[in-house]
DNA sequence: TATAAATAAGACTAAAAAGGTCGTATATAT
DNA sequence: ATATATACGACCTTTTTAGTCTTATTTATA
């Protein structure tokens, strides 16, 4: 509970590597699943995930592979999240986006506003913190 | 994911029930699970988490239940979450607490020490935050 | 233009975690 | 004695996560 998940921490290593690879040179998943040994299924999964949300660009076919689409300082931590988990899966408590009707202790339940206050302080991190950190 | 447990949440909602009691009062798992429409089994599981814990003082037979064992200034957010979740499980990648020979991409893993930065400043939210805060 | 190398994507399966239930034991006020 | 409460382990169900398989599409280049 309250963990990243798989999927997020093998974005967060391919974002990482393909940052690291200067002069615009595209990175396969063959590549990154080879050196994290990380299953070339799921990363690439996750890679096209992350190219819908429009965090890195592909290219298809012989000699394809992939490239950030903004500079790393540009790419928050909460961008990569939203993008592999979901825009309503950064939260705290599940019955706190307006989806309350789905709460079964909703009107009887006491915690969800101070628990709001520590979720935006965590979201905020997440809003700082950039690839370009992730050293 | 990055989400509070249905346990950590019923923990959150029956401590702070809890300490509205005024006057030392006991509170019965019952009342608590009735108020709130939560499963008593589960709910009762959770209290008695938070009694091997020190967290509540249980008394048992007729008329008994749980009072706070402290104030509620005194019982951090961190000991409910890993009074009932476990210790180690308040960490963003699961390599982190020593266990980096389970971690299979230990050696490659370039994530991880950015991320421990991160976790430091959430559990410094969660060992700031206490129950009275929770109002 | 055939081929090999690459991404795209959905269906499926397996494993793990979370949520919830049940049965039995134990303590205790009345 | 009895009713009311906690204690606790075993079990089951559901949901989520992780991982696999298959097929389609794109494209550089020999």
């Amino acid at each position: 509970m309250l963990q990243l998940s798989k999927k997020v921490e093998y974005g967060l290593i391919a974002l990482r590597y393909i940052a690291s690879k200067v002069n615009g040179c595209v990175v396969t998943t063959k590549e990154i699943s080879d050196k994290f040994n990380i299953s070339y299924e799921l990363l690439a999964k996750v890679l096209q995930k992350l190219t819908r949300e429009g965090i890195i660009i592909s290219y298809q076919g012989v000699k394809g592979g992939y490239i950030l689409a903004r500079k790393p300082d540009q790419i928050k931590l909460s961008d990569v999240i939203s993008a592999i988990e979901g825009k309503s899966n950064i939260s705290l408590v599940n019955c706190e986006l307006g989806k309350q009707e789905m709460c079964n202790i909703f009107s009887t339940c006491t915690i969800k506003d101070p628990l709001a206050k520590i979720q935006n302080i965590i979201n905020n991190i997440f809003n700082d913190v950039t690839i370009s950190e992730i050293v």
